[in-house]
DNA sequence: CCACGGATCAGCT
DNA sequence: GCTGATCCGTGGA
């Protein structure tokens, strides 16, 4: 059973879509291969109250597609030579999103997509799909394949890399699948 | 125009 | 745990 989550998954709470991203699956078509993966950690960056969110200053060049409807791709260049994934949520005028931050291949694989820089650099993620919608024609989708996480599968805590972001640095909008959940 | 610093990672201590 | 690599978005002049 696979299907394609519809755009009103993510056009509801940012926090809600951060984990309930949690166990999804991350499509990526390269040529005529498909190559999937289990969502496993994200992290919800919520708009203009949110220091550490890049639309927190307000609308950007950059982060004017943030502000646009769910469902569409957020992709930016950090420290001169990372890319990291993000996705949309939320309403249009927002300006929030979830990055997705790790990824385990559900194929055999070397491939390591233990952080957002690492998984972009081996979907090849790169600055040509941002502003993108999620979708097969652009190549990146995401899908349910009944895959079942329970609540005590999550675990939460502060985000990774926003010290600078003050009491917003604190917030447990960092959300992951504990690894236990594979064992068994 | 120019300066600053970052939603990271690998390699070292 | 700490540091450097590397470049572009952003804001101030």
């Amino acid at each position: 059973m696979r299907v394609v989550l519809p755009d009103k998954f993510f056009s509801r709470s940012t926090l809600k879509v951060a984990e309930d991203l949690l166990g999804k699956v991350l499509v990526r078509k390269l040529g005529s291969h498909v190559y999937r993966y289990r969502i496993i950690e994200t992290e919800a960056y919520c708009g203009q109250d949110d220091l550490a969110c890049h639309a927190h200053k307000g609308k950007t060049p950059r982060t004017e597609i943030m502000f646009g409807p769910a469902g569409f791709i957020y992709v930016y260049l950090i420290y001169g030579m990372y890319h990291c994934l993000n996705l949309v949520t939320f309403l249009p005028g927002e300006g929030e999103a979830v990055l997705i931050r790790a990824i385990e291949p559900l194929f055999k694989t070397d491939q390591r997509t233990n952080g957002p820089g690492k998984l972009c650099r081996a979907l090849k993620i790169d600055i040509e799909l941002n502003r993108r919608k999620l979708s097969k024609q652009t190549g990146l989708w995401v899908e349910d394949d009944g895959f079942v996480v329970k609540s005590t599968d999550i675990g939460t805590s502060s985000r990774r890399g926003v010290t600078y972001a003050k009491h917003c640095a604190d917030y447990p909008w960092r959300f992951f699948l504990k690894k236990l959940t594979f064992i068994s």
